[in-house]
DNA sequence: CCCTGATTCGC
DNA sequence: GCGAATCAGG
């Protein structure tokens, strides 16, 4: 009981900072935590220092010519870049009738830039559990992805999934009133 | 258009 | 300390 999560316990930080150096983006993790927005992800990420993943740049675009009565602030500490991300797994996958009458979807599922597909043994909780191929098939996959919370889809899938007449983008302004 | 993170600044 | 608003880039 106690709060729904309205603040920033150690929990949630831990999390924040397991998903954020996991590679995930603001926003997924904002949508993972929830109760909050990604500007506050952002935020918080800040505050720990945790910014600059894996971009480094440092002084190369003034940002916004205002008011500037902030002290230059401290260099980052930076972190050791390195972040290899192994994925590569093109998995063959000939198209089936099915798929071709499917058409924009196959289209989607190639286009797909993330993950690698997973089975259904490595199917997890929080994964994408967007069909690719054949069921009948050994090589039947899933997405893998990372899902919404409450969602079977990740954010890509989830859009196409629910395609009710655009009105979902995903109610971020709609938090604010 | 969608998204991403970065920064500022009022609270 | 917090996060909305804003900015800047992809």
């Amino acid at each position: 009981m106690t709060d729904a999560g309205v603040t920033w316990t150690d929990e949630r930080v831990e999390l924040l900072k397991k998903l954020w150096s996991d590679g995930l983006s603001a926003s997924q993790i904002a949508a993972e935590l929830g109760n909050v927005t990604r500007n506050a992800v952002i935020g918080k990420v800040h505050r720990l220092g945790l910014s600059g993943r894996a971009k480094d740049k440092a002084a190369s675009a003034p940002q916004r010519p205002r008011k500037a009565s902030r002290a230059p602030s401290a260099p980052t500490p930076i972190t050791p870049p390195n972040r290899s991300n192994v994925v590569i797994a093109p998995i063959p996958q000939a198209v089936t009738l099915e798929e071709k009458a499917a058409g924009a979807l196959v289209d989607e599922d190639v286009a797909i830039p993330m993950s690698e597909r997973v089975t259904i043994m490595d199917l997890r909780e929080s994964m994408c559990r967007w069909p690719m191929g054949d069921p009948t098939k050994p090589e039947f996959r899933f997405c893998g992805a990372r899902s919404i919370t409450g969602l079977p889809y990740c954010n890509h899938h989830a859009r196409i999934a629910y395609q009710p007449v655009t009105d979902r983008r995903r109610e971020r302004k709609l938090a604010r009133a």
